[in-house]
RNA sequence: UGGGGUAUCGUCAAGUUGGUAAGACAUGGGAUUUUGAUUCCCAUAUUCGUUGGUUCGAGUCCAGCUACCCCAACCA
């Protein structure tokens, strides 16, 4: 009988932002071009929901034949710096990105000037006087039409006189704005004469003194696409309602520029997914901001902060990461992605790249009672099992050994496979030993046990006569007291008890007479995210580099701190290993 | 008393001319294992927010309803 065999094509299913890219590519828009970008504002640091971001604007212009410029959107000079522009083009450099230009929305200020001239002299926009206050009062709300403002039909030639004098450096701030002329009564509250410049009376970080007024994001973005070429400009879905604002300066952008057909073609197109979601942590800029101004974490880069720096310090690796958000996808739906997910995500990339180590954490001595003192063997133990040409380093054996205290237990449960009364484990890369049935260990005055006594079961090594002795034991992990070196090890855990902290501290917030920042913030941090401790790592880990990937073998993934040095070792705890074997 | 967006397994997510519910994570069971890791098997939605309708046949079409998210910053 010869089974049929059927060969299912299963194509990998795409996006459907891909899809949008793929069709208008087909259809020959834009010349067949694709082009993207990826605008960061340079006002902090990038976090994993960016790396979203990046990883679509980026990943579909190199899958695309096509370019994805940096462009730091720094028309707010009131929140930027410099600082962070470096810091932005590290981090996605680090997961693995290449753009084409470094560009700025400032690199347009003088475009952007000369078109809102323009725009008031055809009568679409112009210089309102009213107070912010007045503004937002005659806006109305989404459920009633907003009212006119009694500047909206002031003489062009006023209008212009004032746009000059919103930079001339002598308005004081918030005095006058500039405003398109489009419907106080539109539904979609974008279009109900949006504010396209504000003057702000400060030295911007590249154009100095030479701007007072400064443009608006919806009056920027969409023109800086435009003139920059971009084909496709992905973002997330809360700017979904904007996207008609969009098109529309846009289309004025073309008329103004002599190309006055509003063609569905040779244009850049708004097309918006939705954001990165993750259990137990917290995005919002304005909140992580807290966290390290009220010293929760060590700064930006603590590796429990959810910032691209604070995943690279982690141990979390560049491929890790993008294969999680490879996973989750891009669509519509407002997602909460679970944590297990990231983690699973993370692990299997770390299994192929970390380097196995012993490293015992929570020590109690081992003392083989018949190996002698003074003799020392070495053994030859793999770098790592999932990829040979990591080679392999050497480790120390002797009578006294570190071991995990939990692998030693005196009266324990049946499916215990460890050391205890009379049991029987292989040492990783080593003997196999037997705990004596009477008088197995020493214990303190207080019961604790301070030593553990077991004899090695001769030719029980890899290639040894009995080296296939079947046991019950499992295999259990160990260091030489005489030659192992202590390190600092920082275990981390989730900062965040609760799933959705978000909304949990908005709750909270609203049910405590508002109150804001930390104070909203305490009930739901974990107070154990860091712990700090003692442990017993093998001599070779002095020769790791930062950011080096480890796997303690039984405990985690490891990976060596920035701050780590052969004198004083750090290891930060990536997460732990999966583990079947619960209690 | 507005406009826009979204609803498929615990969590994500395929499902593109209507033809009889992919996959991943999680979970449960088993095999292999000198990491209770890895790897490998097996199980897991008579059902697609809800109610009706069209049809021989609907997650896919139509109508109503419900829930959640975004918009009233001189932020982006």
């Amino acid at each position: 009988m010869v089974e049929e065999i059927k060969e299912e094509v299963r194509t990998e299913p795409i996006s459907f932002v891909e899809e949008i890219v793929k069709n208008d590519l087909a259809e020959g828009k834009n010349g067949g071009r694709m082009q993207t970008r990826f605008p960061p504002e340079p006002n902090g640091y990038l976090h994993i929901g960016h790396a979203k971001a990046i990883a679509i604007d980026f990943g579909l212009a190199q899958k695309y034949g096509g370019v994805c410029n940096l462009r730091m959107d720094d028309t707010n000079p009131q929140k930027e710096d410099t600082e962070y522009v470096e810091a932005i083009k590290r981090d996605i450099e680090w997961l693995g990105f290449k753009w084409g230009d470094v560009l700025y929305a400032s690199d347009y200020f003088q475009q952007l000037w000369d078109l809102a001239v323009e725009l008031i002299k055809q009568g679409k926009a112009y210089v309102d006087e009213q107070t912010s206050e007045q503004i937002a009062d005659q806006k109305g709300t989404p459920t009633q039409p907003g009212v006119n403002s009694p500047y909206r039909d002031r003489p062009v030639e006023e209008s212009l006189r004032l746009f000059e004098e919103m930079n001339s450096g002598q308005m004081e701030p918030g005095r006058m704005v500039l405003r398109a002329k489009i419907d106080m009564a539109n539904p979609n509250m974008h279009f109900r004469d949006p504010i396209m410049y504000r003057v702000l009376n400060l030295p911007h970080w590249r154009t100095g003194h030479k701007w007072n007024a400064y443009p608006m994001y919806d009056y920027t973005h969409g023109q800086c696409d435009y003139w920059e070429g971009v084909t496709h400009s992905i973002c997330t879905l809360e700017f979904v309602s904007h996207r008609p604002l969009y098109d529309l300066f846009v289309d004025w952008a073309k008329q103004v520029g002599g190309d006055d057909q509003p063609l569905d073609d040779n244009r850049p197109r708004q097309i918006e997914f939705n954001k990165l979601n993750l259990t137990h942590i917290l995005l919002s800029k304005r909140n992580l901001l807290v966290l390290v101004k009220e010293g929760v974490v060590n700064g930006w880069d603590d590796p429990r902060m959810p910032t691209i720096c604070g995943f690279r310090r982690r141990g979390y690796s560049p491929e890790g990461i993008l294969s999680f958000i490879d996973k989750i996808g891009y669509t519509k739906f407002d997602a909460l992605n679970q944590m297990s997910l990231f983690e699973s995500a993370v692990r299997d990339d770390l299994n192929k790249r970390a380097q196995r180590v012993s490293a015992v954490v929570d020590p109690v001595k081992l003392i083989i009672t018949n190996f002698p003192e003074d003799k020392v063997e070495v053994y030859t133990a793999v770098n790592n099992p999932e990829n040979e040409a990591d080679g392999t380093h050497e480790i120390e054996f002797s009578r006294e050994l570190w071991i995990e205290r939990e692998d030693f237990m005196e009266d324990a449960p049946a499916k215990f496979f460890r050391l205890g009364p009379g049991k029987e484990v292989r040492l990783k890369n080593s003997y196999i030993i037997r705990c004596p049935e009477e008088n197995c260990c020493k214990k303190d005055a207080d019961g604790n046990i301070t030593e553990i006594y077991a004899e090695l079961i001769p030719e029980t090594k890899t290639g040894e006569a009995n080296a296939n002795m079947k046991i019950k034991g499992k295999t259990i992990h160990w260091v030489s007291c005489r030659h192992c070196i202590e390190a600092e090890v920082r275990n981390y855990d989730r900062l965040w008890m609760v799933e959705n902290p978000r909304d949990e501290i908005a709750k909270y917030s609203d049910e405590h007479g508002g109150v804001k920042g930390i104070e909203a913030m305490r009930p739901f941090l974990n107070p154990d995210s860091l712990e700090v401790r003692k442990a017993y790592v093998e001599k070779w880990l002095t020769t790791r580099k930062p950011l080096d990937y480890l796997q303690f073998q039984r405990i985690g993934y490891y990976n060596v701190d920035p701050d780590s040095t052969p004198d004083h070792l750090i290891f930060n705890r990536t997460v732990g290993l999966r583990d079947n074997w619960k209690k």
